[in-house]
DNA sequence: CTCCTACGCCTTTTT
DNA sequence: GGCGTAGGAG
């Protein structure tokens, strides 16, 4: 049938190519706007349509969402069929094998999930319990290293005999390190519980030690894989998939899409090395460039080129578009953040009603996710509506923790953390030193600490909490005999009511807790919707309604999952959250020094070319407008701190820039201070300009020279004591007589020869 | 054991 | 500015 090979003709000629070679090892470079997930879901549809069964065809990405809308389009290619793909996250394909496995490597199959939260606390429980300085090891520095030893898979075993880890654990003043991992190792494995970390650290376990022969049974099921966003794999992760396709008489169909000018997650382990070894370790391998960009207009494309150059270690590409020249990049300058804001969410405004565009054509990106208030108080006041992304999930609140911690506890009673959560929550009089000692014996015992609460008698307790105890027991006890005869929803509908959190939240009549009372009305209904709905997930309709399969089914789950991106809001997002999302007009707010590039990053040359990629993958997030802003000074942490303008912008030539006007636009210059807003004070709080904005006409840069008495807007009078760099970006050091010494582009800071 | 306040911290973060 | 935690008073 012809008409079934329709898919093909959607292509270009090296996306049909990428899309064609199914056996042997692929690589595809795909820059930003190149059809990436056409390529990637029509190769799929590709395979099925040369008669591989589906389900033999692995898919993996980064984000459910990724993955959701990768079956969603095969599916629309070869029909219901497509859904038998086993596509989905790392971390919830591994999971899924993983309880399928479990016995093999001596965990059982209801293990609980630890997200990052619960990591945290154990590790901060194991710092304790060694007697150490919480201050001297941090927590958030312990499970990085921790993690980073994961994903260089280093057990605690290796650690502890790594002599270089232990010289940098000693030169930070650590030496304990090696110690915490191993007992956070083992009181993991104790309460039945794998963090992020091990699901993708006990599968590459799994098929390294083999058990059973386990492994041949997944390199004959897996005959295709597939991997996105490649850029961001860690070595544990590429070790996986090399265990899987790499072996003697392999097909080796194995296929990688990634950019490694799109890598922003190094920070988190993720290595572009990944793509190198693959070039080695595979040496009959096909490559494929996409470089033709079918999002953004030339300016767009254009700057994007130019600052990527900027970085030397590359994979050489150029994008190009043919989609014309489009509009110029808008500079936008402000004095505050606060005047940022609002002239951000005027140009909005202004360009709906020019080019007919919906609020969800608009996205406003920044570094830090702290710098969307601004916005959000400015686009409110022009009733225009708005979505945050990031920030914390629904199911990271309080209130869900605390129920979903009882729930947790009924399917998997060791889960330590969740214990520790809800032993005493509500209150019920077994309070830290209890528990702490409770805990202790746990310890000496080599054994969880709900085995000593099921025999609490024993251990020789005031009367008073043996009760209470006895009490908490027989309550997780009761859920734990309703397991097998009820439903998710009415096992949680009545440990909510019997655990006493609904009634907790429910007396307390503050706006916080009435908020927190209507949360967790959402997740009952969300747990009825998850009984009543015959929702196909991987290859499977979820036919057990229960508890368990419930709890396995959300652990993975975040926010941005269940989002309906169906109403017309503009997003707010960090620059990290918008990777792979695209709109006609994109903000990128706050271009500033020490901003973006972020503080941390000027440290090392590899950490500023992250920032720049960060900045690349900003930039192409645009289809026909892109405007860039700063402010020259903001709140930060409460207080005001003087900015100058980012060191990327330099980076663009002056032909694909327009400069915006240094004075606000006129039509709403008016309401600035005095209008007495009842959404709080964004604009009066800005300090007063020596001179009227208006009224401040900078000088040619060719008059600013060394030596030379000038004035600038905001820092006041000042001398010239150097000037460099290069051509129509040179960079001014004046000492100020107030303001001391500054560094200053000239272009941007507007400075005058008095 | 519990409640309240003062202090100290602060990037990004698909899972 | 805003949140989470430690530590002291009740």
């Amino acid at each position: 049938m012809l008409a079934g090979k329709s898919y093909l003709d959607e292509l270009n000629d090296i996306q049909r190519d990428a899309v064609t070679t199914i056996d042997g090892p692929v690589l595809v470079i795909a820059g930003p706007g190149s059809g990436k997930t056409r390529v990637l879901t029509y190769r799929i549809a590709h395979i099925i349509e040369q008669g591989i069964p589906a389900y033999q065809i692995l898919a993996l990405t980064f984000t459910n969402k990724a993955a959701r809308e990768m079956k969603e389009r095969i599916t629309k290619v070869v029909g219901s069929k497509g859904g038998h793909v086993w596509a989905g996250t790392f971390h919830s394909i591994f999971a899924r094998i993983l309880r399928y496995e479990a016995e093999k490597i001596g965990f059982s199959s209801n293990f609980t999930i630890y997200d990052t939260v619960d990591s945290k606390s154990l590790i901060t429980t194991i710092v304790k319990e060694m007697g150490l300085d919480p201050k001297v090891y941090d927590v958030n520095g312990i499970r990085t290293r921790i993690s980073s030893a994961k994903s260089n898979l280093i057990s605690p075993k290796a650690y502890k005999e790594n002599i270089q880890l232990l010289a940098q654990d000693r030169s930070s003043k650590r030496p304990f390190i090696n110690k915490i991992y191993e007992t956070y190792a083992m009181r993991c494995k104790r309460a039945g519980a794998m963090d992020f970390d091990d699901l993708l650290y006990q599968m590459f376990l799994l098929l390294h030690k083999n058990p059973d022969n386990v492994v041949d049974k997944y390199r004959e099921k897996f005959r295709y894989v597939l991997v996105d966003e490649f850029q961001d794999t860690n070595f544990l992760q590429y070790s996986i998939i090399r265990k899987l396709v790499n072996y003697p008489k392999s097909p080796q169909n194995v296929c990688v899409v990634g950019d490694d000018a799109q890598s922003i997650y190094a920070f988190r382990g993720a290595t572009i090395q990944n793509i190198l070894d693959f070039q080695k370790h595979y040496p009959k391998l096909k490559t494929f460039k996409l470089e033709q960009n079918y999002r953004s207009t030339s300016f767009i494309v254009e700057a994007a080129n130019e600052v990527i150059s900027f970085n030397k270690k590359q994979i050489q590409k150029k994008i190009w578009s043919d989609q014309g020249d489009g509009q110029k990049i808008k500079i936008l300058k402000a004095v505050t953040d606060a005047e940022e804001g609002k002239r951000v969410a005027d140009m909005i405004l202004e360009q709906k009603t020019r080019n007919h565009f919906n609020n969800k054509d608009f996205a406003i990106l920044y570094r830090t996710n702290a710098q969307s208030r601004v916005f959000e108080e400015h686009l409110r006041k022009h009733n225009i509506l708005y979505k945050i992304y990031g920030g914390q999930s629904f199911y990271q609140r309080k209130e869900i923790k605390d129920l979903l911690g009882y729930l947790k506890l009924a399917v998997n009673p060791n889960d330590e953390e969740a214990l520790k959560r809800v032993i005493n929550f509500p209150k019920r009089a077994i309070g830290d030193s209890s528990f702490s000692k409770i805990a202790k014996i746990a310890n000496d015992n080599l054994t969880s600490n709900w085995e000593i609460l099921k025999s609490i008698e024993k251990f020789g307790f005031p009367a008073r909490l043996t009760n209470s105890v006895r009490g908490f027991v027989n309550l997780i006890k009761t859920f734990q005999r309703h397991l097998e005869k009820m439903d998710a929803y009415e096992l949680a509908s009545l440990a909510a009511k019997q655990s006493g959190v609904l009634e907790f939240y429910n007396r307390d009549k503050t706006v916080e807790g009435l908020n927190r009372a209507n949360n967790l009305r959402e997740l009952l209904d969300g747990i009825k919707d998850f009984v009543e709905s015959d929702e196909e997930i991987e290859d499977v309709t979820i036919t057990d309604k229960g508890l368990t399969s419930y709890l396995q089914n959300i652990a993975l789950i975040t926010d941005q999952d269940n989002d309906k991106d169906n109403d017309d809001r503009v997003a707010l997002m960090s620059v990290h959250a918008a990777k792979g999302l695209e709109f006609e007009s994109v903000f990128v707010a706050g271009m500033e020094d020490k901003l973006f590039p972020s503080q941390m990053a000027l440290n090392s040359k590899d950490g500023l070319d992250e920032e720049r990629r960060l900045f690349y993958v900003a930039i192409t997030r645009a289809k026909q407008f892109l405007c860039l802003s700063f402010a020259f000074s903001r709140y930060r942490y409460g207080n005001i701190v003087n900015s100058s303008p980012s060191p990327f912008l330099g980076e663009i030539s002056e032909k694909n820039l327009e400069h915006t006007m240094g004075v606000l636009p006129s039509r709403s210059t008016e309401s600035t201070g005095s209008t007495g807003s009842r959404l709080g004070p964004p604009l009066q709080r800005r300090m007063k300009p020596r001179i009227p904005v208006s009224d401040f006409k900078a000088s040619p840069i060719s008059e600013i020279v060394v030596g030379k008495e000038v004035e600038h807007i905001r820092f006041g009078r000042g001398k010239v004591l150097a000037k460099e760099g290069p051509k129509g970006n040179e960079v001014a050091t004046v000492v100020f007589d107030e303001a001391g010494e500054k560094r200053i582009m000239i272009k941007y800071a507007k400075l005058k020869v008095l």
